[in-house]
DNA sequence: TTGCTCCTCACGTCACGTGAGGTGGC
DNA sequence: TTGCTCCTCACGTCACGTGAGGTGGC
């Protein structure tokens, strides 16, 4: 018979693990003193640390393995969980070596000034009006927009955050966001944009480059060895605008070169 | 300007996040109401913001990227850190994995009470004492224990750990832990064990299917992607011998169902 | 005035590591 | 008796999430 430290080193653990195990009722010692509370333990009940060991190195929680060793979960449910889980991590870390392969392949430009920091995180759901720039031809984007937040704005409904444009290949529509659901007219739509997963880039300064940085958007997404779905979002976060329409005020700004856009490239 | 909370939706945190960064000096808000202590942020904040997402999505600590936003680190070598550490992670998913696929595949057994339960965990280093088998032609292992053991007993310097066995290709050593080294004789060596880390497994019961098992641990370290060094240790964790020995008590038992053994294959 | 947001604590997460302060066993 | 180990708290780790209880702004 061991005491935890001398039994701790036979197993290859620390003596605290033991005591919490005990705590946890997920591996006890056969024999506790009553009047010390020393624990004792036996090299015969080394099999079934190693049974708990092995389970936590694939990844398992305490509570898991505990609801296992009771009897109160399906061995093989636990390691297909633990098998899914662990696929999942390694497309994480592969895409975080990709995307940090491409920071640090960027030759000669400091990786810390780079202007394209691409964030993939995920989009809330959000209620729209959208005005099909199909249906506005000969129009440029900026009239399309004073059209449509115009309507928003008499509508009593506009909701405070940034518009936008989404675009599906050729198809390009711009959109205001809303508080509530507005009726569609024979130009307007209401639309909800689904919730998913973008990988975004921020850009700042004028518009003619936004095309280039969709592209080298898209360039990232690829190489980290994402799927995009064809969809690509862009919201105008500080850009100008005529005040009559009372656009919230927090993005207007005078300059072009304080512009501020992101790209949202949607991927699976 | 944005409060938190619609500066967050619009970065894609949650208001604590930037709360969080403000106290950490690692973004602040642009402006703070000295009486209701509001703050308040700009869109063109986003590619500083950004920056820092980028980084924490690398993996990156919140204190190697305040070190680095605040000009005190380099990002190169930041980036080349995180790319080392990227890559050990995923190699230990890689291990998970495999290990994972050989407790599954093994179809027909439950994969919890398949006695086989491989731990890969880091080994201490043991100063012992040495009996190579090639010095003890003709006799049988437990004679050259007994040898060993009693030559151990008789210098005072027993420690209170099990007896083993070391080999590499067809070289077997007796080993029998100590205290403190031992002068060598003509037959008993004074070695120490080296640290090192190693994929573990226990068996249960007599001797016959050592080798077995030896196989298994092999094929499992292969089958996990693992190099072995060649180097293999088995611990004898409870086993029978003469009494007249002295070896600690808590090892012994009678029954050779009980005998209780580690095998240690050691990998790089 | 009613919601909504903001504020600052403070605790919970997870599986331990690391003391602090005190006791038991050879 | 001296070390060594054991005991039970209790706090720290990391980057937040989630209240609690109270206040500000339209």
């Amino acid at each position: 018979m061991f005491t935890v430290g001398s039994f701790a080193r036979l197993a290859g653990v620390s003596a605290k693990v033991l005591r919490s195990y005990d705590a946890l009722g997920l591996f006890r010692p056969i024999w506790v003193d009553r009047s010390s509370g020393y624990r004792y333990y036996s090299p015969a009940q080394l099999p079934a640390l190693r049974r708990i060991l092995a389970l936590r190195d694939t990844g398992a929680s305490l509570a898991e393995i505990r609801d296992l060793v009771a009897g109160g979960g399906d061995p093989r449910a636990l390691l297909g969980r633990r098998r899914e889980k662990l696929e999942l991590e390694r497309r994480e870390i592969d895409r975080r070596l990709a995307a940090l392969d491409i920071r640090i392949g960027a030759a000669g430009t400091d990786p810390l000034t780079g202007d394209d920091d691409v964030v993939v995180r995920p989009l809330p759901a959000e209620v729209v009006a959208t005005l099909d720039l199909a249906l506005a031809p000969g129009r440029d984007g900026e009239a399309a927009f004073n059209e449509l937040e115009a309507h928003v704005r008499d509508s009593g409904r506009r909701g405070s955050r940034p518009p936008g444009t989404v675009r599906r290949g050729s198809d390009v529509a711009i959109f205001v966001p809303l508080v509530r659901p507005i009726p569609a007219t024979d130009r307007i739509d209401c639309r909800r944009l689904a919730a998913g997963r973008a990988a975004t880039m921020i850009h700042r300064g004028p518009y003619e480059t936004l095309g280039d940085a969709r592209q080298r958007l898209s360039a990232w997404a690829r190489a980290a060895g994402l799927t995009a779905t064809g969809e690509v979002r862009t919201l105008y976060l500080q850009f100008g605008a005529d005040a009559y329409l009372r656009v919230p005020r927090p993005w207007l700004v005078e300059d072009a070169r304080d512009f501020v856009t992101e790209l949202q490239l949607l991927v699976d």
